[in-house]
DNA sequence: ACTATTGGTGATAATAGTGAACCGATAATT
DNA sequence: AATTATCGGTTCACTATTATCACCAATAGT
């Protein structure tokens, strides 16, 4: 169905700083032609999926999605259960805290709690996490079955930042080192001073659904403050299994309480 | 974009009261053949707007239309912006408010606050309202340009109840007379015991984008908590437009103003 | 006044999607 | 225990849809 993953293609142009977007700047970023996005912008119009500003002629993501999301999130409260949960977690931590949910091979954040502290890591609504270099990915990837985190691993890792490990072996021990601990670091591996620790969120199953995270400048980031983080990430990450009715497999759980002893 | 068409209309099937729809059955409710259907299903899971339910095997809405969502709220803010004013609007009237966005050539119900009361009216989350047959609707179409408005009501009008109105000439009086009220009510046209009183939501350009409303049990309506509600939803409807910044047009909030004095 | 860019359209060339039959597995029925 | 029906999923011959290019009118910039 390729003319529907070039449609849905379309939609991950939007985000948070660039949410309106014209006829043929939205030609140029998809590399489609531009009587064939017209076509396709006013197929996902008629849906809801987008909608055009009248003055500016220019598409933004459409009402139909708030729609959906509701739909959604009536009958399977995900964001809304998690996010008390990240709510106490930045409290506990004093850092940014924030939950994705794992989207084909990607993270897709879907809450966000930010930090009171002047110095903080800002993260945008709805931002993309790549798997092989962000906390969250890692600590998801420990819990997904191997096969599915092996073909990830082969089809080709971007770089983001000159910290960024992009050696699939290399990364597969990392994968292996959170499974064992039940969390997983990344020290600026997808953004500059961005330190990152996360462990997963569970469906059932006992496989990783998503992950939850505290996002700290790298600068101020000591032994001491990671082994604290850590141990109320691992915990929040029980808690909101739980609240998405899921209780962690017993091996995480025991790990989790080993550090919270 | 035939296929897109069909791919969206899949999204379509997935309502509050059936969250999770199985290959055969969607193939049956879309009328696609199963084989399309179940590659459209994972083209959807694909970009996440469908996933996989690994032990029933069968489909519901995905993560990535949060993650929609939240980008159009970051960016346009209109379900957090008009929350509020729904809140006041049903502590006023004691009765369920509810707001909703056009969305095509419907509307897409993106916000309730429900009364008190023991005996009210109850809307599923994300419900579609057809514009013919909601109070909603009629304040929408009052201000939407009246070609559009014309061909919408050429298109086949569908009866819901025993007193929906399936004629367009006997509608289009009833849109100008709610043009001129600045409001519309419906008694029992979308769903038998509900009574509606809607007013328009308004965009940039001063014509429609949505409405908000209040829904009544009908037996409890009366001419005086009418003239009431009717105040309440209008003040209400200009609140709403102004959060999203947009002011009311003049000839609306002349109208407003003689209700409320 | 000219040039470049915008949103949008239409006809043919190129590529895509469709659906009946079939598979193995599970669940219900006789 | 055997039979029947349903499920999710797949295949391949057949057929429909979609992409592209050149072009238009309108607006913005030089």
């Amino acid at each position: 169905m390729r003319t529907i993953d070039k449609a849905l293609k379309l939609l991950e142009e939007f985000d948070e700083s660039r949410p309106e977007i014209g006829l043929s700047e939205m030609a140029r970023l998809s590399g489609l032609d531009k009587a064939t996005v017209h076509r396709m912008l006013t197929t996902l119009a008629r849906h809801g999926f987008v909608e055009q500003n009248p003055q500016s002629k220019s598409y933004r993501l459409g009402a139909g999605i708030l729609r959906l999301a509701r739909i959604r999130e009536a009958s399977f409260p995900v964001t809304a259960s998690i996010q008390p949960v990240l709510e106490q977690l930045s409290r506990q931590t004093g850092e940014t805290a924030h939950a994705s949910l794992l989207v084909g091979d990607r993270l897709a954040t879907i809450g966000i709690c930010e930090s009171p502290k002047s110095t903080r890591v800002y993260l945008a609504a709805g931002q993309i996490l790549h798997l092989h270099a962000t906390a969250s990915g890692i600590a998801c990837l420990a819990y997904l079955p191997e096969d599915q985190a092996v073909r990830i691993l082969n089809s080709g890792l971007e770089a983001f930042t000159q910290h960024t490990d992009t050696d699939a072996a290399s990364i597969l021990t990392q994968i292996r080192t959170a499974r064992e601990n039940g969390h997983a670091c990344c020290d600026q591996t997808y953004e500059m001073d961005v330190f990152g620790i996360a462990s997963p969120i569970f469906s059932a199953g006992g496989h990783a659904c998503g992950a939850i995270a505290v996002a700290t400048p790298a600068h101020r980031m000591t032994g001491q403050l990671r082994d604290s983080i850590i141990a109320s990430v691992a915990e929040a990450a029980c808690e909101a299994s739980r609240r998405i009715g899921v209780e962690a497999p017993e091996s995480f759980r025991r790990t989790v309480n080993r550090m919270v002893a």
